[in-house]
DNA sequence: CTGTCGCTTTACTGCCTGTATAGTGAGTCG
DNA sequence: CGACTCACTATACAGGCAGTAAAGCGACAG
């Protein structure tokens, strides 16, 4: 089952090109000019064929997410920094969630919009947060071993959630433009709460 | 004109209603359910009244935020700190604009997740975050006068403005729940950006 | 060659926004 | 006291979007 055969590699051509479509609206235009006879026109195909490949707005979304989760490729960050020190992992990972950050900017700003407003879109976010507090947890714990933090270890891991969160990212305006100058701010911040 | 005659009181009253009908609906349900209808039903009034009184969709957001801020009484914020150190200014600040947030967490959650995704509720907000940018500049210039900071000025107000933004104090999760915990927390991150 | 299946066209229901219009009744003013 | 004002109601309407249903077409698969 390598190859796809003519048919199913055209009909998956097709459910790229809504994604992508969403992907490309959703970033770049307001919630509501986002319809979905809005994504099948810029993908060219009809409204009920986005219908059949999602079954609906919702499944969308869930489908634009988890095209980028694919795309992303952070699942094996953890493990690549397992050989590093605390700091440098700190930064390591830091900076890596930043440059994700940034490279979708737009779409995420839009996704944790409407995750703030609606109940499902939250609750397709929540999984990927998750995850990332699990990441976050196992750093936090890492720079913890090497110096005793003024905090509760609650409180740092909040914090660092926090600060390393693709809102915060988002706050930081101008600068958020430069990732890496924005990685450096953060984990300067991260080291603040954990030193 | 300090007496308002029944008449205009109890239209005065019922926009009161509906403001806050909208308020409690916008905290408590999704968007897809605060509707026109919702609101006119939960403050007694029919949908025709609440036309009436805000112009639009929109203009029931523009109003509830003019009555938010009407509410937080930060406006005398900055010169009631004149007379502390630097500091205890910064301290108090950042206390204050936790407490802000923690009291329409819910409220404020959805009215920034909205702007994420909708450029007319963003231009609503852009003039108070605007305020609260030039708030943090002058505390960050104070600040920067008693010690030579790491980072450029731009970096330190831009960072400064991120950590003690709404979206970062709802990133914290269960330790925004108690607003003082998450103003030690914020105001640590303050200070370890201007130190 | 025949059947499958994804895509298209068309049409429909239901919900929400926003507007228009006429009526009602309580407050206002001469 | 009587006439006027004006906020609110009831009702109906147009327009837009989500989601569903049904029938036809055409390329691919066996």
């Amino acid at each position: 089952m390598s190859t796809l055969g003519r048919r199913a590699a055209t009909t998956a051509a097709t459910r790229r090109g809504i994604i992508d479509a969403a992907r490309e609206l959703l970033a770049t235009h307001d919630w509501q000019h986002f319809t979905i006879e809005a994504v099948a026109n810029r993908a060219g195909v009809t409204r009920v064929t986005v219908y059949n490949q999602v079954r609906s707005k919702r499944g969308l979304l869930d489908a634009v997410l988890a095209d980028l989760v694919d795309r992303a490729g952070m699942d094996q960050l953890l493990t690549d920094t397992q050989h590093l020190s605390a700091g440098e992992a700190c930064a390591a990972i830091v900076q890596r969630t930043c440059l994700f950050w940034h490279s979708e900017r737009e779409l995420l700003r839009a996704l944790f919009g409407l995750a703030a407003v609606d109940h499902d879109v939250a609750s397709i976010l929540e999984q990927r947060e998750e995850w990332r507090g699990k990441q976050m947890q196992s750093l936090v714990r890492r720079l913890a071993a090497e110096s005793a933090p003024s905090f509760d270890e609650a409180d740092v891991l909040a914090g660092v959630t926090a600060v390393t969160s693709f809102v915060t990212y988002d706050a930081l305006g101008p600068i958020a433009d430069d990732p890496d100058r924005a990685a450096v701010l953060v984990t300067h911040l991260v080291r603040s709460l954990t030193d």
